[in-house]
DNA sequence: TGGTTCGTACGAAAGATTTCCTACCTTGGT
DNA sequence: ACCAAGGTAGGAAATCTTTCGTACGAACCA
């Protein structure tokens, strides 16, 4: 047993993982076809059972839960979504810019792909937390 | 071969290439023996070979560049700090935020692990673009 | 010149992650 | 009652990543 537990371990979802925490976070709970179908569509080509089997995976991780009174098992992250986010974006921060979140910001103004309404959007955000 | 190329699939660095490049970042090129002594030191016991073993595949993936005029072969990241940098931001805002780097900041500035002092760095950011 | 130290290269093992095959159970329609 | 469709569980293979052992060549003394 490695990551079996409640505390940070188990927000660490691998690549795989994290595109099926994606599809629950942004559908709510769900079945295994639901999100199967999901990937298919959106993401990439997937047997049934892979994802089947990666949520079980997750499940035994502690990474998601499920209800398990119907057959059809329905699955929702174990963690909230916000908790989990916090604490990736940390590490990003922490791995990539030292600990910066300024630097983080700097790079993310000066990207091409951030369009203009996000900017403003920005900007708005912080003119409301000056007040 | 898979990812031998000079576009964007040569960014995609695992967990542990990303150490050996924040190593090569900070410090600039360098040897394996001194990517090795700096991880030991700052991260994790490791050893000589493993570094070495690594930064060679670096190197077939065309992650790193190096000299090897010299016996101690020198390396460096071969691309821009700033392009991976980008990169792999991007594809965060991307899969975690949906694109919207607004959500993000969001996230950072509701974060307990961003200093005050961060928080006052990015005001001044802001307030310096709009001038 | 001989030995010790430090370097590279390479192969293979160990570990993690991902994929899929197979077996078997439940449900619903005929 | 039977069959087809669709579900779960679990094992094993495939793949990717990481670690390390071994071989062997340079360089540096003593």
């Amino acid at each position: 047993m490695k990551a079996n537990n409640k505390d940070n371990n188990s927000i660490e979802p691998t690549k795989s993982e994290l595109e099926i925490l994606q599809v629950l976070w942004k559908h709510g709970p769900s079945t295994v076809r639901f999100v199967n179908d999901h990937l298919n569509e959106q993401k990439r080509e997937v047997q049934y059972t892979s994802t089947l089997k990666l949520m079980q995976i997750m499940f035994e991780k502690g990474i998601l839960a499920r209800d398990q009174s119907q057959m059809k098992h329905v699955y929702h992250p174990a963690v909230e979504e916000s908790r989990t986010k916090s604490f990736l974006l940390d590490r990003f921060v922490e791995t990539m810019y030292d600990g910066s979140a300024s630097s983080l910001l700097l790079q993310l103004l000066g990207n091409k792909k951030t369009s203009k309404e996000e900017l403003a959007a920005i900007k708005d955000l912080i003119k409301k937390m000056d007040k």
